[in-house]
This record gives C-alpha cells, sequence and structure tokens, in this order.
DNA sequence: TCAGATACAGAATGTTTATTCTGTTTAAAC
DNA sequence: GTTTAAACAGAATAAACATTCTGTATCTGA
C-alpha cells in the first residue's frame, strides 16, 4: 500500500537547497536553513537526500547539470571551435546578472571549502575541472584545424589556462567584484586565440 | 607592576594560527584546534588577539605580509617590468612545494567562505586584488616602455587576467591538483606578454 | 619578603546544530 | 469503514564550540 502521498517535489526542493548552499557555503548552511527555504521538513529531508553531505553532493550534480545545459551545450558538441569558445565567453557576461551569479560557481565554493577535508568530494571537483579543461582544449583544436587559431599554441595549456580564469573569475565575483569590470580580462585571456597583428 | 611574564611569543602564534586558518579554513578551524597547535591557553589568545573573527584577520594580514616579501618584492619594485613578471610565475612555479603551498592561497580561501558574510572582509579581499592586479598592469605598461611587450595590449586587462589565472590556480591545488601539472597554463597565461612569431 | 597584578589551566556557560524520536495525520488498499 | 504504511510537525538528544569564569601560579616592584 502506497500510504499517505508525499507534499513536496524532490526536483524542486533540491533546485532550492542547491541555491542555499551556493550562497551560503556547507558549514554555514543548516539543515534548519534549508528547512525553511525549501519548505520540507527535516523527516522529507533526511528521507528523501539522507544526511546533510550526502544532499551537498546531490545539489552540486544538480548545480553541474543545470550550468551545462545553460552555458556548456554549444562548446561539448562535436566540431565546436573557436566561435563557440567565443560564444561561451559571451554567454558568461550575459548571465552575469542572473540570480546566483553573484554568489560565484558552487564548484569552486565547495572545492575550497570542502574539497580538502572530503576526498570523494576533491575527485567530484577535480572531475570537473578536467573535463571542463578538455572541452576547451578540443575546441582550440578544432579551430587549429580550421585554421582560425594559431597553430603554435599549446591546446592543452589554453585550455587549462581558461579554466583558471573561470575559476579566477567566479572567486573574485563572489568576494564583491563585477563581473562587468572583468570583462577586460576575458579579452586578454581570449587573445590566445588571435593571430597576431602584422606589426607594421 | 608588570606581574607575570608571558609564555608565549605572539608572533610565532600568529604565525601557527595562520597555518591552521590556511589549512582548515575558517568554520573547520576551532579555538581548540588553535590552543593546540599553537600551545597557547585560550587566555592568551582572546587576551592578546581578541576574539575569533579578529584572530584570523590578523592571520590574513600575517599571510599578506610574508607573501608579499617572498613572491612581490621584485614585482613591486618601481621599473620592474616583463622580466619580473616572468620572474613571478618562475617562483610561484619554484616554492609550489613549500610547506602550506598545498592549500592553495589563504586569501582565496577566506574570500570563498567568509567573504560574502563578512563587509569588511570582503573590502579586505578586494583591496588585495585590486592591488595585484595594478602592480602586474604597471610592470605591463613599463614593458611596453622598454619595448619587450607588445604596444598593443591591455594593460589592466591583462593584469586582471593574470591575477584571475593566479587565483584560479590556487584554487585547483587547494581541490588536490598539482600545480606541476599546471605548468602548461602558466606558459599559456603568458603568451599575452610576447611578440608574434612571423607567421611565414 | 610581601603585595598585587597578570598569566595560566581547565571547568562552566550558553548557543548552535545535525540527527533521531514521538505522536499525529493522511490516503491507498482491502 | 477499517487498516496500515508512510508522511508530517515539532520535541528531544547529544555533540561541538565560542566565550567567560575560577582558582592557582608566577613574576615585578617595593
Amino acid at each position: 500500500t502506497m500510504s499517505r502521498v508525499r507534499e513536496f517535489d524532490p526536483e524542486q526542493a533540491l533546485a532550492d537547497a542547491m541555491q542555499v548552499f551556493w550562497r551560503c557555503g556547507y558549514a554555514d548552511t543548516s539543515m534548519e536553513d534549508i528547512v525553511s527555504e525549501t519548505g520540507v521538513s527535516r523527516y522529507g529531508l533526511y528521507g528523501t537526500f539522507g544526511n546533510k553531505k550526502d544532499l551537498l553532493v546531490a545539489a552540486m550534480r544538480h548545480y553541474e547539470k543545470s550550468m551545462t545545459e545553460l552555458l556548456w551545450s554549444d562548446l561539448r558538441k562535436r566540431g565546436a571551435g573557436r566561435a563557440e569558445i567565443i560564444e561561451y565567453w559571451r554567454s558568461i557576461r550575459k548571465h552575469a546578472k542572473d540570480e546566483g551569479f553573484c554568489n560565484g560557481c558552487l564548484i569552486v565554493n565547495i572545492a575550497v571549502e570542502v574539497a580538502p577535508h572530503e576526498p570523494e568530494i576533491a575527485a567530484e571537483v577535480q572531475r570537473i575541472d578536467n573535463e571542463h579543461a578538455a572541452v576547451f582544449a578540443a575546441a582550440i583544436r578544432n579551430g587549429q584545424k580550421a585554421g582560425d587559431i594559431p597553430p603554435d599554441v599549446d591546446a592543452d595549456g589554453a585550455g587549462w589556462m581558461l579554466v583558471s580564469l573561470s575559476r579566477g573569475l567566479a572567486l573574485m565575483v563572489r568576494a564583491g567584484a563585477k563581473l562587468a569590470d572583468l570583462g577586460s580580462a576575458i579579452e586578454a585571456g581570449l587573445r590566445i586565440l588571435d593571430f597576431p597583428k602584422s606589426t607594421g
């Protein structure tokens, strides 16, 4: 028998919980905060998601999924190249004012706060970093094949540089910087894709 | 009358406390941890440094001072240019295995964990970011004047890019990456200082 | 030597918090 | 309608922790 039916939507609850972790971090988020933000009882949270750490991992997965859809879908397509890299950064700047973006990047925040004590979460963070670097590197290689990125650029190094730039910007935004003020840093980073002007 | 004399060295205690905050962050460091790591009693800590937050601020100042001496002294000299920028990054890589460097950067860690709820600390972080970007930008302008950095580079943008790169790398190191594996990212970032090879 | 101020060790306090428990409500199955 | 498994609200539990308090030890100054 199915008995009493659940009153909340687990997907929505997870999305709400993710927002709290994103905004407040792990230690400064109490289960009580999540109860009041989601409207779900302790019983519902523990029964559905396990304990606080399990809920964090679920929130990270949810974050990654939604961000991939929002920002990475074109860049991950087979054959993505120079245009898709540039479009990615344009898209970042376009979404800079969306809800939550002033909190930086959930993965970055958790990497700093939790990863050093939790090998499982450190592994998750490294997996994501590696994947992002590989996506950039693949697009750079495609651009080199297509002839619109200089062939002497080290695709892997440039990929890691772009990931690092992204992480660094997220960090500074969380500390209160405005991404609009950091646009010139993105321009500078993207110079690596450009052919030199002739040095008349 | 001067009465009983203090048994610990405040400078050493601060250095030890800084190491704990660097390694464990703010929330995961208890005053008890600091007592056992420094060997100083609660009484001594509270009497000398005030409360936990005050101690954190003191530790951040201590960190900034020692890092400035270790890594930034040449780059901050009037007239520093291309060579000093490159030397800065060489120095970073040289110190990658020093004690503590696997914890990333204390300022970065605190920026993520504490700055969003503590305007005073956010301001401190932004001040440091601004200063570092300005130092890089000044050196780039000097290099352009000296003729060993391309004149069409946006010095401010490139300065922010280099700061962001540094922050991003610190982050990934804290999450467990080896800086040695990220050397190619530094090379890629430094390409912005180079004149193009002739595109025969 | 004595007085007094201050350092020290560790107990005490009060708060916060993750997690579990209890009694009650709900709705599906019979 | 009755049964019953599961959901709910909120109390209870137990641990961690920042900070303060207490009693004792130690050094300076006279």
